[in-house]
DNA sequence: ACGCACCATTACAACGATGTAATGGTGGAC
DNA sequence: GTCCACCATTACATCGTTGTAATGGTGCGT
């Protein structure tokens, strides 16, 4: 900035009044500053910047799993909007780890981001229940918690809405997929198995632990889930698998059973990502608007930087169900 | 910093001597000082210590479309081994347009981030070519270019062992789906129809232009060409999608039209991602290890970071086909 | 007892941008 | 002609950290 300064023969600080756009800069200063700006190809120190008036202009994005093409929506809702909003997003993976989690809310008070979206796995252990500092946080996903700003889905009334579809279409036996487990104990999982649950008891069928298959959730996993219990119990009369991503993995097990779907068993997921809209056949989901969903958490998140004190805000995205060829629509 | 000084008795500087580890300091100073640390729950600032010594540890990886499952195992493999590196990760979408990587280089040149890892859509609109000062980039993917290091794999080979493979299997009208059209002309894409191409000639079968489908890479679109084309020319012997994604649309669209994979039809894709691994069924697919090639391009980023007049390096990743049961293996 | 070497610590400046307060310069009113 | 108001610009300090050079203190050899 000083070259720059030194060429359009004003002080390092005009330079900045005219990069910042302030008021009282002659025209004629103005264009001979822009003038070398360009001559010298000036780039403004970021660092600086940031150092300076305690903002970088990036926010941290935290999510379990990046592997996944529900991941891979989520970060480019988030990037695309907080690009209009002129922030850049570090993204980082927490392999739902909660001390991966503790460390990036370190590294957001280590001002070299602004916020964090966080989506944790685990309430109890997660660390955003260390009081202490908090740098802006908004949670995303199903863990709530008092001390922050959330945005989620409904995912109890949605799994119970797709469960009570199912039923609708006449299925009785229901499987569940990436139910509660011991070792795979998330909030998600607890939503989603609690309004499975709801909606077999609303119409009055049993509840049988069979059905409820537990099981981290990854297609992978799914697969051979589904195997062992194709092997085990047969076919159910449908599948409802907590993700998209562990339905392709049921898909492509029924598909090596040879059996059809939806004829002899309707699959529905959830998350609607664009590889299940895809499927063989196109997967029933349920879906939500991961755009409105980044967009809300950017503002809660936006709003707690300007303002530490701001009151806790939880919001709730709404979803919706999507039919598709594999349960029979 | 100040603060923990005072309360351990001692320097800022010796504070800063602790935090980074400096040789000499008595053991019993350090201890004060570690005490003093963790007693006011210090947090370095990462503005001024990138301010002070020109690295900010962050590094961009800037993606054509992050919605993509390709795009998420990619910055998965790049953001678990960044981090191995001590690097964070900052994310950017491209949406292959050459001034968002214009834009891009420039905030590396911002230091907000110490390098920039590129996969660049086409080569002669790239801002790569615009000399002028550039940051440590490391170009990813098929677009390759004499100023800076780039890693990729060797698709020209690739797509002519795959191509090869489906002519060795007895299938003589093999669509390509990808290829290059006008408004769609993409490296990759020359690359792969390249190879395509080479292994018919190779073959001595004839080319012909309907079996090149020219599409944006996106299942959406693969799907909608895939009907045009089977409405008008009726079933090929075997698809060669150029992407896993598009494979996937084809898959869907051909078991909406009621035919076999891969009895009527064979079926096969590029990139190895999980959801074509469990697909109905699972797809045939050029195959890499993206956490090597994430490493390659890291490593030639850190070097090109502490030497820039380090010589250019182009590395190539191997690749190897992975049969499964769309080609009937 | 003196000086020297060596280790531990400190003072100071600098990284680059920007807020604050002060300065310089111009035009108008009386 | 003088003074004031107001606009444009500048000098200086500051953000938090760390490299450099200087300082202080201890123990050893002679």
């Amino acid at each position: 900035m000083k070259d720059v300064a030194q060429r359009a023969g004003v002080s390092p600080k005009t330079v900045s009044n005219v990069i910042n756009g302030v008021v009282f800069v002659r025209d004629e200063t103005r264009e001979r500053v822009l003038a070398a700006l360009t001559e010298l190809d000036y780039v403004p120190n970021l660092s600086a910047r940031g150092l300076r008036n305690g903002r970088s202009g990036v926010i941290a994005l935290a999510l379990p799993d990046l592997a996944t093409a529900y991941s891979a929506e989520t970060a480019a809702a988030f990037v695309e909007l907080a690009h209009e909003r002129g922030w850049g997003v570090q993204i980082e993976q927490t392999g739902a780890e909660p001390h991966r989690e503790a460390e990036l809310i370190s590294r957001a008070r280590a001002h070299l981001v602004d916020g964090l979206v966080l989506n944790p796995v685990r309430l109890a252990e997660s660390a955003i229940v260390t009081g202490g500092q908090l740098p802006p946080v908004v949670l995303i996903g199903e863990v709530q918690q008092d001390l922050v700003d959330s945005v989620s889905v409904d995912s109890v009334a949605a799994a119970r809405d797709m469960t009570a579809a199912l039923i609708a279409r006449g299925h009785r036996r229901i499987l569940a997929l990436g139910t509660v487990r011991a070792d795979f104990d998330t909030a998600s999982a607890r939503s989603r198995t609690e309004g499975y649950r709801q909606a077999l008891a609303a119409a009055g069928l049993p509840h049988d632990p069979v059905l409820e298959v537990g099981v981290p959730w990854t297609p992978g996993d799914a697969a051979a889930a589904m195997r062992a219990h194709l092997a085990r119990h047969g076919a159910p009369d449908a599948i409802f698998a907590f993700t998209d991503s562990m339905a392709l993995g049921a898909l492509s097990e029924l598909w090596r059973a040879g059996l059809a779907v939806p004829a002899d068993v309707a699959v529905a997921g959830f998350d609607d990502v664009v590889e299940g809209r895809f499927a063989s056949p196109p997967l029933s989901t349920v879906s939500f608007d991961r755009r409105a969903f980044a967009a809300t958490a950017l503002e809660l998140l936006e709003r707690r930087i300007l303002d530490r004190d701001a009151p806790r805000e939880r919001r709730v995205v709404p979803h919706a169900l999507a039919f598709r060829a594999s349960t029979g629509d």
